[in-house]
RNA sequence: GGGCUCGUAGCCUAGCCAGGAUAAGGCGGCAGCCUCCUAAGCUGUAGAUCGGGGGUUCAAAUCCCCCCGGGCCCGCCA
């Protein structure tokens, strides 16, 4: 709605500039303050013109006409400015109307195409990490808003079986897993010692590097133990994703790759580029590219690498549509040859989606020497602060309900502090902050929606309703309420998820603002207030559920 | 050392890509608001040379260059 009257603005713009001579489309900004809702500059103008902005704007201003149905309530030219007031009495009503009608549709669509998005794809040598959750709750999220937007997106885990992680895992899995512990802790477990034992002796290396050539060949007795490894710990990790409601539409093997002959079909096509280079073993030069860094492709004993086998199932990626990667920031320079590749090649070139790195206050996390913060960890302790908070706000309540609400209230708050930082952000860990329900975050969201509902509950479905005089905290709702479907376009277009949790703040403060000042069930204006109650807890149960966040009704 | 990236009040963040009016929030500080739909809320107040310096522009937090500081990368690892 609120892009509808940004439109007519810019229609009613349009004719004004071509008989000025201006055939740019104009460009609306937001103003600051009590100067409307959209503001049009005319600075730019003063050069062309040879005017001052002040006239330009009082003459474009002057030669405006409002339409009689349209969303503008007046046009004032102030300062070097156009600003364009909207109707919100006008709006009010086909806002309201039409999110009623449309519920959890409201705001979604408008955008076309397919998309396999890749993400977490963490090894398979141990539980993940809050570095995974950053990047599994990014994926999870623009995922959510690319099909709600209107795309169909399939998630992807690419499992990498081939890399000499999992390796070191198998090689030490006769020494027994701990059966008592989670699948992904047990298997974590052997990793490390798996890793302090190959740092003392060669030997141990050897006999790993002859593991990850069996597994190569197809060797059915270790496929069979790969397979099983990778299965165990997978369980667990999908566990702790599950948990926070993240779920993957298919897992990709890295080895079907090689085993269906499509690595070395690719590398055939590859040695065929102007990029292929023999000297010791096989290479790209993909400096044509603007990477100096060589790329290769081929061991000197044959066998291939992780990002040769990466361009196959990019290229195998292709066939179902658009390919975009959530892809830790260690990833990049990764990213850039694999591009400059597939560009080679004629084939897909995919999208990325990069995020920095989550660090503790010692240094950066290492699977392998076990010094990470379990996203397990993070979500059992967020889970247990929840529930001291909510036991401390309703002690009367029961324990299953206090147990429900603070699980619903952890898991959101994980979910929203990593998701509202922009990704190319990195972050220090420390947990005071992490355990901190700062007001800016997923509670104060939730309970919006909570307060929401305790009215909703009270009275039947919202009557008829007409508009009454607005105040100004209705007005900053219903622009809030306006501008959702402008949020999730935006969030889409630009895959950034984060700018679905500032708008979902946005609401949530305008709501409150709201209920603390007017009332709703004791006003004349009942019927129309219960409506704007109706919208919010609509609107805001859709935006929350783009976070992958629940909405609770009462907290 | 080279490449990429981030640097906004004591702390955390938005705004930067597509430059425009008084730089927007939260935490923490201070002062207030529950006879009224759950105070996990609301209001007010103090707090910012937008890392530093140049440049482009009528106009720079935003674009360009240099410098400083943090992060990531620069494996026949994944």
């Amino acid at each position: 709605m609120f892009d509808r009257f940004l439109s007519e603005c810019e229609g009613i713009l349009e004719p004004i500039l071509k008989g000025l001579g201006i055939e740019e489309p104009p460009s609306l900004e937001e103003p600051p303050g009590e100067f409307g809702d959209a503001a049009f500059p005319a600075f730019p103008l003063a050069r062309v013109l040879k005017k001052a902005p002040q006239e330009i704007a009082r003459e474009v201003a002057g030669k405006i006409a409002v339409p009689e149905d349209s969303l503008i309530e007046k046009v004032e030219a102030a300062g070097g400015y156009v600003n364009f007031h909207l109707d919100y009495g006008r709006m009010a009503p086909i806002l309201l109307k039409e999110i009623v009608n449309k519920r959890d549709a409201f705001g979604s669509g408008g955008m076309e195409g397919s998309f396999t998005l890749e993400h977490t794809s963490a090894n398979p040598d141990g539980p993940l990490h809050i570095g995974h959750g950053r990047n599994a709750i990014i994926g999870d999220s623009l995922a959510r808003i690319l099909r709600f937007a209107g795309c169909k997106v399939e998630t992807q885990y690419y499992l990498n079986d081939m890399g000499k992680q999992l390796a070191v895992v198998v090689w030490l899995e006769h020494l027994e897993l701990d059966r008592e512990v989670k699948e992904d802790e047990a298997i974590g477990a052997l990793y490390v010692e798996a890793n302090r034992r190959m740092e003392e002796s060669e030997e141990v290396r050897d006999e790993i590097s002859q593991l990850m050539q069996a597994y190569e060949k197809g060797d059915e007795g270790v496929v069979e133990r790969f397979k099983e490894a990778a299965e165990y710990c997978l369980r667990g990790q999908k566990e702790t994703l599950e948990r926070l409601g993240i779920r993957h539409d298919s897992i990709t093997w890295e080895s079907r790759f090689v085993r269906d002959g499509s690595v070395e079909r690719t590398v055939e096509r590859l040695k065929r580029t102007p990029c292929a280079r023999t000297d010791d073993v096989l290479y790209l030069d993909l400096s044509e590219f603007g990477i100096e860094k060589e790329l290769i492709l081929q061991r000197s004993d044959g066998t291939y690498l992780y990002a040769t086998r990466d361009i196959a199932h990019h290229i195998w990626r292709a066939k179902k549509g658009g390919i975009i990667n959530v892809w830790g920031s260690d990833h990049k320079l990764l990213a850039r040859q694999l591009s400059a590749v597939l560009r080679l090649l004629g084939e897909e070139v995919p999208e990325f989606v990069i995020y920095e790195f989550i660090n503790l206050p010692e240094g950066s996390m290492s699977t392998r020497r076990g010094e990470f913060v379990s996203l397990d960890e993070l979500v059992c302790e967020t889970v247990e602060r929840a529930y001291a908070e909510v036991d401390k706000r309703r002690p009367d309540e029961p324990e299953e309900f206090k147990r429900e609400v603070a699980e619903k209230i952890g898991t959101a708050a994980v979910r929203y502090s990593i998701v509202r930082v922009s990704p190319d952000k990195a972050m220090t860990f420390r947990w005071e902050e992490a355990l901190d329900f700062e007001r800016q975050g997923s509670p104060f969201i939730q309970y919006a929606y909570a307060r929401a509902c305790r009215i909703l509950e009270k009275e039947g479905a919202p009557g008829e309703f007409s508009v009454p005089e607005l105040t100004r905290e209705e007005r900053e709702l219903l622009k809030a309420l306006s501008r959702f479907p402008v949020a999730v376009r935006d969030a889409a277009r630009a895959r950034k998820p984060a700018v679905v949790a500032h708008y979902c703040l946005e609401l949530a403060t305008a709501f409150h603002r709201f209920y603390m000042f007017q009332p709703v069930l004791k006003s004349r204006e009942k019927d129309f207030r219960l409506n704007l109650v109706e919208a919010t807890k609509l609107v805001l149960g859709t935006a929350l559920g783009l976070l992958g966040v629940e909405a609770l009704e009462r907290m």
